[in-house]
DNA sequence: ATCACCTGTGGGAGCGCTCCCACGGTACCT
DNA sequence: AGGTACCGTGGGAGCGCTCCCACAGGTGAT
């Protein structure tokens, strides 16, 4: 092996100061060029240009991290097992949309898994070290720690759906409420008068908005809004087929029903199917998310669409102002950091 | 903005000297402790971690990179489209398997896409800066040219499935031979005689060494192997219900498939059924992979299962031993390198 | 002519660590 | 007693960058 002293010196990669002795300018102007400062005059950068090109000259971001103190990197963050993170197309989705987004930056993306305690003691051993400089949040509950883990290291942070009305962080969510409403109005407009609601996780916000969505819908229109025809889900296919089996046996009048994610109407499709009723004669169904499930269910579920990958560049526009803007957090927090974007209802022949 | 000499001074994250200073050592003898050397004391080492504890140190990961020029970060490329990684159960499992051995490391995973041209290039500039210790490459197709940078790069690199018989980067790879034989021998243990063969892409060498197995499977017993049961498919499900429908045209006699994965099983599927043929009774079907679609197709399919997991956990290790042994290429090249997993026959309904 | 103020540039200092050399101390041989 | 070996330890030098200060030379106002 070389010597300490030696290391590097004849094999390696060149320098910024192998490249400005090269273009034969001073250390701090190669720098300049290299970080496309523009208090550089016109010949001096061409100079440079060539130098680096000649001698193929990248960045040692090692350095440049601990000169800077900034490591030019992001994560999405993913409070979920792995299992989930692939079974749900949400995720890929916000990945694909992050991804890029970022393709235009010199911003690595690393992608961390913080699903069970082995991996979130990991993760805070992690954002400790400060390795990132940012962290993108999605499907945090109301109750994780996570947020003011983030807060108390002074890591930019945006999350993908606000916490509650109050939400402190910046963050990046689709209007669950006016999806909601759209989807009981199109049942209404088909007919339909007895609409159920099967909801999310009820500690989501987002499943609380949609809760909200319906209820006003139906009250708009002059229908009772019975609580009879609310049931608690949680986002799975088992929890819809419960609430469902629940529901008609509670209400089992009821003409419509709105589930709070595509997988619930899954679910839900199982158990008035078991019960004999059928779709959408007996009982019109409509979703949420509009995912592969939708399209491919029988039959073809009506959904409401997020544009989930727009939401992740918006989460990256977001986190990256953030990161640019650090300044003493008090001064800030005054400015519209919540971005709500809007859905689309899917008709199909499940309504 | 504080002054650039003060930067971090006060507020900011300890550092080695100030553990150092609150022990009462030096700091040579702080970073032994950090980082595992055996050559301190028992007292000495108890006195560096309390201070460590005290401070909450961590280290700084840029400092050390720079230093020690090394980046404790191996990245995962798969040099296919995001939308096939999610699509394939190959990768996800893979992707598992190398994280879980991974958690008991400080190495930092990455995983990176270079599907289209445009991340194959961000790529190339990535392990051109060396942000990376080594390199994880699945799904490598024979003339891929990113092999061939990494050894230019001297970045230490496993590959998944070899390339060819005599691949020259260590390796981790299912027994594609033998799980072929295990396929065919199980048909012909089950009466069939007529087996026919769609196969992966012939670029891949694991897809010819599946066919070498169902050649010499035939051979072995004393059957003829009929050149036109073998027809070319390239893994997906288009490619097994095109094969499928050329084989039934040109030997309709036949009373057995193995398709060289479960998608392309599934297309076979499709056609067998659009030509009236039932499974198992008239033809049987065996995929490779023991992937969720197998499980859950109409009916079950008989897979041939690789362990992939494991794989991933295989691959980890060569990767780490290369990065640990990093010497003058010259001297190496000789140990066993490459490694293959046994495969697992898991019958089902289908045959 | 003097002053103020730009713009472009060079290079010192410093980021926080690792590596290695040097050194004092102890143990064991001759 | 002297020599040799090793162990544990301290700290200098250096990794390759960014940041900032200083400065030369130009420009325009006074």
């Amino acid at each position: 092996m070389a010597s300490h002293g030696a290391r590097g010196r004849s094999g390696g990669r060149p320098t910024l100061e192998e490249v400005a002795a090269r273009a034969g300018v001073g250390r701090g102007t190669v720098s300049r060029v290299i970080n496309g400062s523009p208090r550089v005059s016109e010949a001096t950068r061409a100079a440079v240009e060539a130098a680096v090109a000649e001698l193929g000259y990248v960045p040692n971001t090692a350095a440049r991290a601990l000169a800077a103190n900034r490591t030019d990197a992001v994560a999405l963050v993913v409070p979920e097992p792995e299992t989930r993170f692939f079974a749900e197309p949400y995720f890929s989705d916000m990945l694909r949309g992050v991804g890029a987004e970022l393709t235009d930056t010199q911003m690595q993306l690393l992608l961390i898994f913080a699903g069970s305690d082995r991996e979130r003691e990991r993760l805070a051993q992690y954002l400790a070290a400060h390795r990132v400089d940012g962290v993108l949040l999605v499907s945090v509950h109301a109750d994780d720690p996570l947020p003011d883990l983030l807060a108390q290291l002074e890591i930019p942070a945006v999350i993908s759906g606000p916490r509650s009305a109050g939400e402190t962080l910046p963050s990046v969510d689709s209007d669950n409420y006016g999806g909601a409403r759209s989807a009981v109005e199109h049942l209404m407009a088909g007919g339909r008068r007895r609409i159920a609601h099967i909801t999310g996780r009820l500690d989501v916000y987002g499943a609380q908005r949609r809760i909200d969505g319906y209820r006003d819908a139906l009250r708009d229109a002059g229908l009772d809004a019975d609580e009879k025809l609310i049931e608690a889900g949680d986002f799975t296919e088992e929890g819809g087929r419960r609430g469902m089996a629940r529901l008609l046996q509670r209400r089992p009048d009821l003409d419509a029903v709105f589930a709070a994610s595509d997988v619930t109407a899954a679910g839900a499709r199982q158990a008035l199917r078991e019960a004999g009723r059928r779709i959408p004669d007996d009982v019109a169904l409509v979703g949420y998310d509009d995912s592969a499930i939708a399209r491919h269910m029988d039959p073809p579920l009506t959904s409401v669409r997020q544009p989930i990958q727009q939401m992740g560049r918006r989460m990256i526009d977001l986190l990256l102002t953030e990161i640019a803007d650090r300044r003493p957090a008090v001064s800030r927090g005054l400015e519209r950091r919540q971005v709500v974007l809007a859905t689309e209802l899917v008709p199909r022949a499940s309504s």
